[in-house]
RNA sequence: GGAGAGGUAGCGAAGUGGCCGUAACGCGCCCGACUCGAAAUCGGGUUGUCGGUGAUGAGCCGGCACGUGGGUUCAAAUCCCACCCUCUCCGCCA
């Protein structure tokens, strides 16, 4: 959510990013809103304060013993103005709330300005998509002659866009997810977290995800809760409503979870296989930091995530997101796009992002320097550190043999209890 | 699921209708004094948010906030109602 304050003040510049976001708000609605809501506080301030001052008055003359029925009298009426002004100042300031809540982040200046992912840049590229001397399989073809996917078993127990993995498939996914985690907390110093998978309503506000996105998450039915499309959501408001040291800055935590996404308007994308299922698991990056070091901080955070393929030696590139593409809730994201060979493209396995200050307002995430005066709010990043699934993917595809065997990257084998390449079973 | 206790500032905690949200007291933290320096000691300071004014700063003025939402009252941390959360004991349970 943007400062109130800022979007009173500069209205030329969300009406800006709104446009290059290709986003439709009606903000001159919104201004005669906070202009009524301004109005009706002040009035309502004002007979407020009357009425503090005359409770005083009263207190007074009953502590000197004398008569304050005069007073009293005088005040006939006035709670009542006040509670009518009131209601009317709450229903007008949740109108405001909720069009503040629905304006996107304002894109960052580095940030290319085009209307969808062609107008993406793409920064750099790393690796060599391998040739093969053979017609690569895809994934599903992979895994299900290797035995390791079932995906008839998962559409009977649980529906489309599940899967069930087996033996070496399962190890894979769980060796997978335990190298990118070893990484992360020895080599890049962040400290793991196993969060709830399941969070309320406001945990989901406080990232973003609420309540413009409902469509998108599952929902545990005659409950508050949701199950997380992210691990971005319970880590980041892990520090929900708190003040921060400001010595702990930055603050990166790694989290392992399932993420759970209902994928809704996505019918007929990615149907086979494990690209985009309705539960996968991600090891997840977040970080606190300050404000003035958050985009030092994300092109670092990209980088880390850029290891994991680096060791795994799977060709990537990294994208800038265009203005039009960019998530609600973020100011710039770098995406990292694995090359699979089988789709002979690029696809998304990581998407980094510097939140600046929109998603610590709404959850109220703040630090503050020893000694110093008054809280400010931190910069939030996270990224994908990397989805599990997807990597799973691509390293079948990249790995993978005239044969049909897939050989495991060496850093992969301590994990795998050191299987070299998978073969039929 | 049953019974009980409790939610007040960074933490602990006092506070049964007005002089208590400028929130006692203690701890922590910050500044100062003392000291060669430190500890101890002494003095002072230390919530957030919204509105107004200022320059989107500082400061000042005002509103709100004692778990949340209602109610009673001229006036609520305090009285009443509902809900949420935490802890203890019992039951159940991986």
């Amino acid at each position: 959510m943007l400062d109130i304050r800022f979007v009173r003040k500069n209205p030329e510049a969300v009406r800006e990013a709104l446009k290059k976001r290709r986003a439709a708000v009606d903000m001159a609605e919104y201004e005669a809103l906070d202009e009524q809501r301004r109005a009706l506080i002040a009035e309502v301030e004002e007979l407020k304060a009357r009425r503090n001052q005359a409770s005083k008055e009263v207190a007074e003359a009953k502590r000197r013993g004398e008569n304050a029925q005069a007073v009293i009298d005088s005040l006939g009426g006035l709670s009542e103005r006040i509670k009518a002004l009131d209601e009317q100042a709450t229903a007008i300031d949740a109108k405001v709330q909720d069009i503040l809540m629905a304006i996107p982040n304002i894109p960052h200046d580095s940030v290319p300005v085009g209307a969808d992912e062609s107008a993406n840049q793409v920064v750099r590229l790393w690796g060599e998509p391998a040739s093969f001397s053979f017609a690569p399989k895809d994934h599903v073809d992979l895994a299900v002659s290797l035995g390791g996917l079932d995906a008839e078993r998962a559409a009977k127990i649980a529906g489309a866009r599940f899967a069930v993995l087996t033996g070496w498939a399962a190890a894979l996914e769980r060796a997978l997810a335990q190298f990118m985690l070893d990484v992360h907390i020895l080599e890049h110093g962040y400290k793991e977290v196993m969060p709830p998978v399941i969070v309320n309503t406001k945990t989901m506000t406080g990232t973003g995800q609420l309540p413009k996105f409902a469509a998108d998450l599952f929902k545990l039915a005659e409950t508050d809760y949701w199950l997380i499309p992210t691990a971005e959501v319970p880590v980041t408001n892990l520090y929900a409503d708190e003040t921060l040291p400001a010595e702990t800055l930055p603050l990166d935590h790694c989290a392992y979870t399932p993420c759970f996404r209902s994928e809704a308007g996505s019918y007929g994308r990615d149907t086979r296989g494990l690209i985009r299922l309705h539960q996968f698991n991600k090891v997840e990056l977040v970080r606190f930091v300050r404000p003035e070091e958050s985009y030092e901080r994300l092109e670092e955070l990209t980088r880390q995530a850029e290891t994991i393929l680096q060791k795994l030696g799977l060709p990537y590139r990294v994208v800038a997101l265009c203005s039009g593409d960019l998530g609600f809730s973020s100011a710039k994201t770098y995406d990292i796009e694995v090359w699979l060979p089988a789709q002979n493209a690029y696809r998304e396995i990581s998407s980094c992002s510097n939140f600046e200050d929109f998603q610590a307002r709404r959850a109220g995430i703040r630090f503050k320097e020893k000694g110093g005066k008054g809280a400010n709010l931190v910069h939030t990043l996270n990224g994908s550190g990397l989805a599990v699934g997807r990597t799973m993917v691509a390293v079948l595809e990249n790995c993978q043999q005239a044969d049909g065997s897939v050989v495991v990257p060496e850093v992969l084998r301590p994990y795998m209890r050191g299987l070299e390449v998978i073969r039929p079973a």
